[in-house]
DNA sequence: AATGAATGAGACTTCATTCAT
DNA sequence: AATGAATGAAGTCTCATTCAT
């Protein structure tokens, strides 16, 4: 019919009904968005979003199967022995990162509270922005720093990044930088570093 | 209804209502919980919810207005020089302050993206919290302690205990502790205070 | 049908669901007839339908507990001495209950496969229509009449007239009459009473 | 492909698709059973099922059209002068004929109300039954038995069979059996044979 | 000949809200 | 002041059927 149509054409129906679904739950939530509202919104035919995902839920699972949670490369971050730059460039790309998938970061946090594999896909990501900055501390600290203390600056430092991306959402993105923080935990890691 | 039922007498109707919407809102949302099932909860009849809360969005406005939010004696907690010990207590009140509106709480953050009013109470929460901290740990710390260190730790800390209670609700109540890190951070107060 | 069904707001709502509800079942069938079109013949928004009964199958419910199931008065029929007229009377008026009675029994039939509640509903029927005749056999016929005769002749017309009742519903409800073998089994029964 | 390809199928895709529909409609009901799960058990894409069908009640029109009712040879039931032997022998004939077609059985009874083309193969499946116990009963006894006896026992002996099977499929395939009934049938006819 | 993606009508059901009493 | 019957919009989901390959 239309062979040169390739606004609404161009990508597989499946893959415009998820892409859909994943704006329309982050902005509205997950049971406030009607599936019609979704099919509208991809263009496609209300029958067909049942068809490739039988129930709402389905849909919202194959959505969190989605999730790319990229690795984030630790090395280029590292300026070693300088720990409040590192730390600095580290949770400036950790927002960066967070800010670049808000939306289902967005919907990660609306539906947790429902959806146990929302809900643990959210924990394995906060273990993984831990594990991050235990890395790259590591790799910044010299070799007389306590571990307890990386230790806990790193635990420290993901549940603080982590509450700001949680509140992120409600802020239209903006959170308060964490310079004053940063600084300090720098200072209190060299200070551990004397004896 | 039963006339002569004294223990749907207990309390005011208005009163009942308000209570089961609470546990319910908390328990499936807000969207999920029908008017009916909150009428029956409170043992009232259906046209009585309606009748003290014309739209449903008012009870939830209600609810959020009768807030709590008890200020926390910070007296009590302060050991003078001893950061550490009360650090450890402090957070231990506001845990057991969080865990006794455990319901509540956990209405705030489900309802956050949805109800503007339940969001600024959510943040005036966060800014209580920190506010609370940075008294406890003035009335702390000696006179030589930088002011900004002080404000360094309350804000992290804050944070940090914040996102722990935000976590709270999908894990059961059960956190983690911080016993490391506030050591770290009592730790790491002496140090600025030597020199 | 009805001389005093005067017009559609006669009835209090519910009634006229569970009326509109009868007729539809039985003439298309449960699953073929949509709730909306039972609200629509009853005169009422299709909300009301659900109001008074939450799912279909409770309706179908409702309509079998009403089943009416007159217990049919045995002695007028009687002559003594006289099986065959007796019975003939008797098919007559068996005849005469399930026909006044055509729409709710075509249902039973329609419906018996799929819910538990009406098979037993049918089941129970034909039990009573069992004993009716052992009843009225055994009011008639004299005390020599072995009663064996009487059990094989009341089972044997029961499974007749059941049968005709059943298929009934399918030949606009005319059945063969069963003349000639009401006669023959008055002879039957008069032959085993010379012994 | 070819239709002679036998790497999965046993019979040719028709007559599995009719083989699934049989077993589907008796199960679940001709409304409650979706092409699509004809063609899932039929172990074919759901396109097929509507190449051979273009519409579901095409499936049901054919399987009607396949009813074996195969004719039951009369002769190795007779046995000459013993009437209640050889009705014996006929009705668990009848119910062993009607038992190893009980699916189909089923499903004519299901679909009757809604299909014509149903009621009448019932109705023929009746006239059948009648015409064979006419035919046995006529092989046995002997001439000096009055036909319109015969005709009435035969007429009785259809309608009670008749309603036996068809409410088999109700109680799981067993019934009461007739011995009573048949006893007196036997005698009853010797009764009027004396005269 | 065969297939499975696509379609859209329509089913059941839920529920906030209104209103007459 | 209180109630529960009534309303109708909207939601999720099913499914027969069509059609382009």
């Amino acid at each position: 019919m239309d062979p040169d149509d390739t606004d609404s054409k161009e990508a597989p129906a499946r893959e415009r009904i998820l892409h859909a679904a994943e704006e329309l739950f982050a902005t509205s939530g997950f049971q406030a968005t009607p599936t019609s509202r979704i099919a509208e919104r991809a263009g496609v035919p209300k029958g067909l979003v049942h068809y490739y995902f039988r129930r709402k839920d389905d849909l919202l699972q194959a959505l969190v199967e989605r999730l790319p949670d990229e690795p984030l490369a630790a090395e280029p971050l590292v300026v070693p022995g300088d720990v409040s730059t590192t730390l600095g460039r580290l949770v400036a790309e950790l927002d960066r990162a967070h800010a670049s998938s808000a939306v289902l970061s967005h919907l990660l946090w609306r539906e947790a509270d429902t959806h146990p594999a929302v809900r643990s896909a959210l924990h394995a990501r906060f273990e993984r922005v831990t594990e991050q900055i235990r890395e790259v501390l590591a790799a910044t600290v010299g070799p007389r720093v306590r571990r307890s203390a990386v230790e806990a600056v790193a635990s420290l430092l993901a549940l603080a990044v982590s509450y700001r991306h949680a509140v992120a959402r409600h802020t239209g993105g903006t959170t308060d930088d964490l310079d004053q923080e940063l600084r300090f935990l720098a200072e209190a890691l060299s200070a551990t570093e004397s004896s």
